[in-house]
RNA sequence: GCGCCCGUAGCUCAGCUGGAUAGAGUGUCGCCCUCCGAAGGCGAAGGUCGCGCGUUCGAAUCGCGCCGGGCGUACCA
């Protein structure tokens, strides 16, 4: 990379002015500082803020920054070092943009490293009940976990992708006695759907999609012979189903959800590596393997007829029920099995787990890091991200996103403004931040996404290859001429040319702002691996959404400063060198955040 | 009450291991298509970075205290 070499330049001038600055070392000097792309153009390519030196020189920062300038200024690519405050800006001469094109060009994949190439991952996210269809907010962690998981694999990383499904306890009763009187409904309609009251849980999922899942199941003869049968021994007036019926109706309700979810996902460009049955769980009898070491460890006691875990031990405010009065597990325990297994199977192969949940679960966290603690692992193998809800908008009002209310679920918000929009959208803001969700804008004007203009900016760069590497019709004479370049040429071209070749690259460009517009999109083009570490690393995919967005900005400025197509093919070609690393890139990076990058639009 | 997240331009948000004149999108107002895609470019206007105190040569960034908003605080899942 261009950093790298600037960096490396930079270290020799600082060796010069060690003595000087009273510098242990130049590497404890150069440890203090970071080099930085400045805030204003002007400024230069580079900047290095040197008042962290300050404590070894004993001098004020525009005195060091001086003397760091004064040696910079022998160092050869380093040019029109210049002073500001404590920072020290120069510029990069054009042989060193030239190299750091080259070496991005001969790169077999932009951006790619090997910075997590120790680390071996399990990402669980989205892990939705299969009682209903995925909403706005499980958009949000589907965005989130699986541009996350792309870009770990870009750092090298082995990430094994999981989906829990919590198709054990009461709300899979729930939602078969839901399906239960719904198939009810659907043979006399004259048979009430369970009113809610105000005072009591309410143990029903009256969404309209409940009414498709007994449709769905009925329409099939023998389920509904099957089901008739059940239904002559229901009586009125509550109707109350067999044992049989509630079994068969969870299985179908769980299987037509878990599809619909899986088939929305898919779409999404999600495949998860496994879908974890937390009944699965249960009948391997591995959530009683797991009580029982907590047990043995000395980390579950009995209390008061209940079974309790002393998470308070931890960093837990209280211990926590593991099981019931009643004999059942609570969904704690369960979960904690699920969490033990991650660290245990296969011969504990994950170095790390990392679950993205939502804020109302973030009280959920110290007893969970307790349990792992109180197994014997190590509770940092165990990171846990959160992700702030999503708000909906609703004629300018917001609603808190909820499934069992008849509101807009993820399927209609992708079928309405499509995935690359939903996945962009829901990248470009910080997880740490509540995500406002206008639906009447999602549903009005799509355009209105950023996500468009970094398609845009692709789409223009396959335009000029068209134009390129194509016929041409030669309008006044209505004839049809060779392409502007040989499209065998052009592959020749790219896969042989050196700095010598991309010499003419800055040919021909006079203007300042032109200039300006191609050394900061060759800098930018060079940030981009940079820009995959950081987003892996700190876990926030936005930053790459943020990035797209400025790469393209500063390819559409380049595109009206400097012309590609000119008409001499030796200035053409390196100019075209640019355009298609910022194709690859664009491309690299919508890829990453699972976006499609189309080729016209 | 306690815990976590947030409070930055009209709106939606970046920036937060302290550092230059606080940035972008959108909206508003100008200008730019005989020339590679105007879903674009160039420019203008728009801010006591919620408030106060503290640490520091220096605070949007760190600490403390308020104020405002969201979420959580189950023998629910």
């Amino acid at each position: 990379m261009i950093k790298e070499q600037v960096w490396h330049q930079l270290r020799d001038a600082l060796s010069r002015c060690g003595d000087e600055l009273k510098l242990e070392s130049t590497d404890d000097g150069l440890a203090q500082l970071a080099l930085e792309r400045p805030r204003q153009l002007h400024f230069g390519d580079f900047a290095v803020n040197v008042s962290p030196l300050a404590r070894f020189a004993k001098l004020p920062p525009p005195k060091i920054a001086e003397i760091v300038c004064e040696s910079v200024k022998t160092s050869a690519p380093l040019l029109e070092p210049s002073l500001a405050g404590g920072f020290v800006n120069f510029k990069v001469d054009t042989q060193t943009l030239l190299d750091g094109v080259l070496r991005l060009l001969q790169a077999p994949a932009l951006g790619q490293n090997t910075v997590m190439a120790e680390d071996c991952i399990l990402l669980e996210y989205v892990s939705a009940n299969p009682t209903g269809p995925l909403h706005i907010g499980h958009g949000r962690w589907m965005a989130l976990g699986n541009s996350l998981a792309r870009l770990m694999k870009h750092c090298g990383a082995t990430v094994w992708q999981e989906f829990y499904v919590n198709d054990y306890g009461s709300q899979m009763n729930n939602i078969a006695n839901s399906v239960w009187y719904r198939c009810l409904q659907q043979c006399d309609a004259s048979i009430p759907f369970p009113e809610k009251t105000e005072d009591q849980p309410y143990p029903f999922y009256p969404g309209e999609y409940v009414v498709d899942i007994a449709a769905t199941y009925l329409a099939n003869d023998e389920n509904r012979a099957e089901f008739e049968q059940w239904r002559a021994m229901a009586q009125a007036p509550d109707y109350q189903a067999p044992e049989k019926a509630l079994e068969v109706l969870k299985a179908e309700a769980k299987f037509q959800m878990m599809a619909a979810q899986k088939r929305l996902l898919e779409r999404c460009g999600l495949v998860f590596d496994l879908w974890f049955s937390e009944t699965d769980l249960h009948q391997a009898g591995e959530v009683a393997d797991c009580l029982q070491v907590l047990k043995e460890r000395g980390y579950a006691y009995e209390q008061d007829g209940a079974v309790w875990f002393a998470s308070s031990r931890f960093d837990d405010d209280s211990d926590r029920v593991l099981v019931k009065t009643d004999g059942s597990y609570t969904y704690l325990t369960a979960d904690i099995a699920y969490h033990w297994d991650k660290f245990i199977r296969d011969d504990g192969c994950f170095t790390k787990a990392i679950n993205i949940w939502g804020a109302d679960h973030h009280g959920y966290i110290p007893r969970m890091k307790a349990a792992i603690a109180a197994l014997g692992i190590d509770p940092e193998r165990l990171e846990i991200l959160l992700g702030q809800l999503v708000n909906l908008k609703v004629d300018g009002q917001r609603t808190r996103m909820g499934k069992r209310k008849t509101m807009m679920t993820l399927a209609d918000l992708v079928d309405e403004v499509g995935v690359d929009a939903v996945r962009f959208w829901m990248v470009s803001k910080s997880q740490d931040t509540t995500l406002d969700f206008d639906v009447d804008l999602a549903a009005s004007a799509s355009d209105e996404n950023p996500v468009f203009y970094v398609q845009y900016a692709h789409a223009r760069c396959c335009s000029i290859f068209r134009n390129a590497l194509g016929a041409r019709l030669d309008t006044a004479e209505g004839e049809t001429l060779p392409p502007f370049i040989d499209p065998q040429a052009w592959q020749a071209y790219l896969s042989a040319v050196d700095a010598e070749g991309l010499g003419r690259l800055f040919d021909d460009i006079e203007d300042e702002a032109a200039l300006t517009a191609l050394r900061e999109l060759i800098l930018k083009l060079d940030g981009f691996q940079d820009k995959v570490v950081e987003c892996a690393t700190k876990r926030y995919p936005h930053l790459m959404a943020r990035y797209l967005m400025d790469l393209a900005a500063d390819f559409h400025s380049f595109y009206s400063h400097v012309r590609v197509l000119v008409d001499d093919p030796e200035v053409a070609k390196p100019r075209l060198v640019v355009v298609e690393l910022l194709r690859r890139t664009l491309a690299t990076g919508l890829q990453l955040l699972g976006v499609s990058a189309p080729q016209q639009m």
